[in-house]
DNA sequence: AGGGACCTGTCACAATAGTGTCAATAAAAC
DNA sequence: GTTTTATTGACACTATTGTGACAGGTCCCT
């Protein structure tokens, strides 16, 4: 899934050449030209990252911020501060007010892609790890959700490990005891046939919402379809 | 608990501008005169925050922050580059390399300041919001006051602070012995379930106002509901 | 010092949710 | 058509979580 960067700016031209660059660097790019469109988009379709200029209309960029920040859930959402003043005061105000970078325009497009990796990567140091997406199944190892085609669902623990182990290798067939292993652990006794149980229940709540994703290979074993 | 600050700087007339400004704002502060002190400092007694010259003594400041982020103790401790040359080139070097801001000497000591608790807000959230939304539930920090929907709740000081918690990852899982190193404190013996008590005290006066915003995630702990 | 109002941590028991097995049934292979 | 292998519903059982009661504690007020 690409990383998502929303662009609050008024000036055309400069929303043009950012969209161009983050596009170009393979970010999926919003934007917005005014400060209500902006809230709006953060909460309909929250960003991974804010491009925000300071001077927006509707509501002022700072405003933006604040509100951002106030919420729990865009809390850790990172911003970056465009304007045009380079007063130290704006700089000061901007951080302290919660924004991550700041840059001054006329900007490098350069230096701005590199604040912008380095502001991606010391927020989610590691995106890969914690939320793993096969297909149209999405997993937050962290909130311990899974979603299928933006539906919550609802896995009892050994189900969720089990997912959890599939996902972690797309494709793969497993053998009922690698699973046993992988899943219940080593040290565990429980029949063969277990199995198959819990991946009938772990299908029956896929199948709820699409297709059912897991393949069932005869006298081998089961796989989370490639 | 003081936040330690670590100073790498060789300028002694550098080091005492910034140990002067940063203890005045209430920080902790040591300060190392080459890299190999800096390296050594970081060892024994990790700070909660670098200031890291670009060029420094015995080990280049760029070396120090490669060497620091692949340690795993102090991956995540927060670095700010300070440098003599304003060159993008070298900024964009700096900022790739895993600092997590850049400032160019001669510097601003407001805006250093600001940068800083940038910076720390980031790692250490809630330093400095004094709200939290989270849904209809907004935190007032300063007042210590809970409202949900309008209404003032009155939490116990525990649940309070379990709240607090909940709400600056909201959701996110926490095991039961998470929540007591986060909520308790890490050198306070308490029985694990004792957890779920609090948990459905915070509950029990949360759904007086409206739906239960608290997930219990089965065999893992709970989570607010993001 | 005594009395209350409030908070805390624990426990025991109740309420749920999840688990493993089996047997009947279905599907595929030969 | 027979044999092998997988799916599924039922069910007893286990594990985990929810909750009311209670026995201190602490702090404040008088």
């Amino acid at each position: 899934m690409k990383i998502h960067v929303l662009i609050a700016e008024d000036e055309a031209a400069v929303c043009e050449l950012l969209r161009y660059n983050l596009e170009r660097e393979g970010y999926d790019v919003s934007v917005a030209n005014d400060g209500e469109e902006a809230l709006l988009i953060i909460e309909e379709n929250t960003p991974d990252l804010l491009l925000l200029d300071w001077m927006l209309p509707a509501v002022p960029g700072i405003e933006i911020c604040r509100r951002v920040r106030t919420r729990a859930s865009t809390k850790n959402l990172p911003i970056i501060m465009l304007t045009a003043r380079a007063e130290e005061t704006d700089r000061i105000r901007g951080l302290d007010t919660g924004a991550d970078d700041y840059i001054t325009k006329p900007f490098s497009t350069v230096e701005l892609m590199a604040r912008i990796r380095a502001v991606l990567r010391r927020i989610r140091p590691g995106l890969s790890d914690d939320t793993i997406i096969a297909g149209d199944i999405i997993m937050d190892r962290v909130a311990h959700t899974v979603k299928r085609d933006g539906q919550d669902l609802h896995l009892g623990p050994t189900e969720y490990r089990l997912l959890d182990h599939f996902m972690q290798h797309p494709g793969r067939v497993f053998s009922r005891e690698q699973l046993l292993d992988a899943v219940w652990g080593t040290d565990v006794y429980v029949e063969l046939r277990t199995v198959d149980v819990h991946v009938g229940r772990l299908r029956k709540i896929l199948k709820s919402v699409g297709e059912d994703p897991i393949r069932t290979v005869r006298s081998a074993g089961y796989a989370l379809k490639g």
